[in-house]
DNA sequence: TTGGAGTGTCAACAAGGCTGACATAGATTT
DNA sequence: AAATCTATGTCAGCCTTGTTGACACTCCAA
């Protein structure tokens, strides 16, 4: 149970107050990462989770639909039901896979392309003034813990998209 | 790859893919964030605003509706359904202000604090973890940029809730 | 007394999760 | 070739949690 101070580490950064300060400050800051495009999406006819399947098409083009899903960590159904509303709207195009033809490689139209922007430049100008105030070496620290709070197959995606096997 | 190194205006943190990898870390971790409890909470009967409430009452025992409406950032019809599950299972009671007769400050129940204890067991031991892992120097950048991203407003409830007006 | 603040509540609605069941095209295996 | 598996779509229904709008009540303060 000792928890305090234990010894020659301090590990003061591991009290229960400790803790609890970094967990409200996902909570708080997490608000504040998806006020910006919801702002926007508000005022279009999307929610959150075109955001974020835009976000993804836009970053892997022509992932299939099962590699959406597991990045997205929904249901078909309910990605289904989204994807409906960005094909219907031009902001995606499916293109069917050249060896496997049951697969729909997702790309971003234009217009797509261009929400996409608008979207992330609001959240980009947020996360780049914090980083500003924070400092490289803040941004560091911040990146692993966040590596390190992720589930390991979460952790594998957020990894293994430049390189790791599709 | 080339990281944090920032030489004398390097500011590499601030590139575009920096701020991607940044952003989508945040999406990642809150996942798992969030998880433990949430597996927890499917179980019974209650969801992840449940546990919010709860987090809140237990920290600031006494609290009144408009102090959590304020915390969680929601409607009150919205907290008030939460809050009616919550006094019917006897998870939360609410106390008559003695100067205002009008508030009700808000108190765990014995059973309430064992729930909040469950759930934040899992949310801490997660965060443990991670910050054992990360070591204290990236927990103090992992604050310093979730602060730096929070609204102004949010970022008072943050930190105003040791001493600040009540 | 009057106005406003703190609160509860009813009704209706929307987004975005979920499950279950079923359909179809194409790939793979036997 | 037949059987099966995989990738995907779709229909139907349900839940949680958010939203607005409207109205009522209690109590504090001017």
């Amino acid at each position: 149970m000792a928890e305090g101070a234990s010894g020659s580490e301090g590990l003061l950064f591991l009290t229960d107050e400790q803790l609890r300060k970094g967990i409200e400050a996902m909570f708080f800051a997490y608000r504040g990462f998806t006020a910006d495009p919801d702002r926007i999406l508000g005022t279009l006819d999307y929610g959150r989770a075109h955001h974020r399947a835009v976000h993804f098409i836009n970053r892997s083009p022509g992932l299939t639909v099962s590699q959406l899903l597991g990045l997205l960590g929904v249901t078909k159904q309910s990605l289904n039901r989204v994807l409906r509303t960005l094909f219907d709207d031009d902001l995606v195009e499916a293109r069917v896979g050249r060896t496997d033809k049951r697969e729909r490689r997702l790309h971003l139209t234009v217009k797509g392309a261009a929400l996409e922007r608008s979207l992330s430049d609001a959240q980009r100008a947020r996360m780049r003034a914090a980083y500003r105030a924070a400092g490289p070496e803040a941004v560091q620290g911040f990146r692993t813990v966040l590596e390190a709070m992720m589930d390991p197959e979460m952790r594998r995606q957020y990894q293994g998209l430049r390189e790791g096997k599709p």
